[in-house]
Formats: C-alpha cells, sequence, structure tokens
DNA sequence: CCTCTCTTTCACTTTCTTTTGAAAGTTCAA
DNA sequence: TTGAACTTTCAAAAGAAAGTGAAAGAGAGG
C-alpha cells in the first residue's frame, strides 16, 4: 500500500471511530491527520488535506485544543499558526479519558448521588427497584470514576516507569 | 424528591448520556425505564411512558434485545410480549464492553494490521512517523482488547465469586 | 493609523439521524 | 378460515448536527 493512500484510510477509520463515540467526525479526521504527520500543519494544510472550509477547521481545531490532544505552535518568523498533535497514544488516552470523565461521567454521579435519596415506603415495591438500580448504578460509577483516577495519574505517578512500561 | 420525579430525571440523564456515547437517545431511555421497573413492560406500556411513537418503540426494543441487554417474556396466556432489562450494572457494563468490541475495537485491529504494511524507505520522515504512529496506535488497541476480553470474562471466571464481589 | 495577512464568528445551508404513523404482516383462539 | 390483537415495516416528515463562506476582528509591520 502507498503512503498516501494509507494515511487516507487511518484517517478514515479514525473519523468513523470517533463518531461511534460521539466525537465529531471532522475532528477525529484532524486529530489523526495530525497524528500522522511528521510536521506540524497550518489551518490552510488541514483545509486542504481534508476539503473543508476554514470555518469548520478553526472550530475542531480550537475543540482539539481543548481536549488538550493538540497543541498551537508559533514558528518564529512566521505569522500563521501551525498545529500538531500528541504521537504518545497513551498520553492521547488518558487526555480523552480524563475529559470524558469531566463531563460525563462527574455530572452523572452529581445526579446519582441526588436521587438516591427519593423518599417513600421500601415496602412498595417500585421504590424498592428505583432505590436498588440507583444503589447499584451509584456504586458503579463511584468504582469506574476510581479506575479512570489511577489510569489518568498513572501516567504522572511512580507506577509510570514501571508498570506503564510493560504495556507499551 | 418523589419517585415518578426521580424516575423522570433517571431516564432523561441515562438518555442523554447515551447520546454522548454514540448510542440513540430513546433506546436509551428504554433501557433506563426498564431497569428502573420492578415487573417487565409491554410496548403500550413503554410507548405511554415515554411518549413515542409505536414503530420507534418496536426498533428501539429490538435493538435492545441485539445487545443481550433486554430480554422478550412471554406471559403464559397473554397474547403481549413484555420485555424487561438486566438490572445488574455489572452486567449490564460486560454486554455492553463486548458489544462494543466486537464492532468497534475488532474492526479497527484489522485496519490497524494491513495498515502496518504501508511500503517506502524508512529514511523519509514521512513514511517513518507514519509507521511509528500506526505502530503505537496497534500496541494500544492490543493491550486494550486484551484488558476487555478479561473484564468481559471476569464474569464467567473463577475470580467472579472473589474478585468482583469486592467492588459491588 | 493604515494595510495586509491570518483568525474567528455566525447566520445560513446541507446532510444525516431519528421519529412518526399508517399499512402490511403475523399469530392464535374460536 | 376468520378476525381480533398484536407486531413489524417503511416512506415521509421533523429534528439535530455539522459544514460553509462571507464578513468582522486582530494584530504586526510599515
Amino acid at each position: 500500500m502507498k503512503l498516501a493512500e494509507a494515511k487516507a484510510q487511518f484517517i478514515q477509520s479514525w473519523g468513523s471511530l470517533g463518531a461511534q463515540w460521539g466525537i465529531n467526525r471532522t475532528m477525529a479526521q484532524i486529530h489523526a491527520l495530525l497524528m500522522v504527520m511528521p510536521d506540524p500543519l497550518s489551518a490552510d494544510d488541514i483545509m486542504a488535506e481534508l476539503n473543508i472550509s476554514r470555518g469548520n477547521t478553526n472550530m475542531n481545531v480550537r475543540e482539539l485544543i481543548n481536549w488538550g490532544l493538540v497543541d498551537r505552535i508559533l514558528i518564529p518568523g512566521e505569522r500563521k499558526e501551525y498545529f500538531s498533535a500528541e504521537k504518545d497514544i497513551w498520553k492521547v488516552a488518558t487526555e480523552i479519558a480524563r475529559e470524558r470523565k469531566r463531563r460525563e461521567l462527574d455530572p452523572i454521579i452529581k445526579t446519582l448521588n441526588q436521587l438516591q435519596e427519593v423518599e417513600g415506603d421500601v415496602k412498595d415495591k417500585h421504590v424498592k427497584a428505583f432505590k436498588e438500580s440507583i444503589q447499584g448504578i451509584n456504586k458503579f460509577a463511584h468504582q469506574t470514576d476510581k479506575a479512570i483516577n489511577s489510569f489518568v495519574k498513572a501516567e504522572e505517578s511512580w507506577f509510570y516507569g514501571t508498570l506503564m512500561k510493560l504495556f507499551k
């Protein structure tokens, strides 16, 4: 397979993976493109490679920067901004985990805690079933929270040098 | 908080969580509803509770059954079909993990393996960067695959009685 | 303080997804 | 075999999400 073809296929696969995970296709494609490029690209480069508009490029690059997956690079003497993506996939994974936890898990844990306090007679099987469901989900959410925290912190922690390198 | 209100809020939260995970909102809501109900519901019950059409109900219930998250219940002497959801959240989580792995991770691993074989001089920094990215992602994907397999199998395994119960 | 280049914004358009509801299909008791 | 009860399908409509491009903004350099 030729390099150009392989790149195109990777970008398209990563894009549809992203889409299934509730991430905008273009955002995932830009990320894929930047991961695969040795040097930073400008907005114009991205527009040209992916055939998308300037506005779309700008929006999604900004979002990737918010997620911490892409950095703005300023090249001395150049007016243009360049962009480059983290290429260590473990760092990418921990960034994504951190971000999704913050956006999704944290709010649902808050909600679940509130829902625990539903009033009513526990003899009533509806009340009982509800409380039990919520309690189960709540425990699960807390466990997941802990697990993600460990994962996210693994990069920074004592384990990094030893445990993480086993996986790499 | 009253039970009805709490249920409504749970259904709505679970629905929007699902939406962020690339799962159709209605499907997640039906799942939430069934998790919280002590007894199985009929299609009409679901339609009434969630204010959705018959067709929509039918489609999403069928999809939930495909995912293995909901069972069809036949009550002897009744013509109607009833539906009920798995209420053990750990089982729900392993079902979802199994299903998403099959749909998403397995295909991307296949693609990544193909992309490894890009031709070209490794001295070329574009080729080099591409190969390195793909290799990193591929390793990561295989590790993730193993991790999910362990998680999915944990339910059935020797650990279940000991390890899993610690978390519950 | 003007101009040139690049970035950001936003109202509008396009595309994709979901939902609806009526019609067709199925099943089963009588 | 019929028809009442229930389920499934599907084309059309509505709704949501993403993308466009022109115009406004920003700031460096003259």
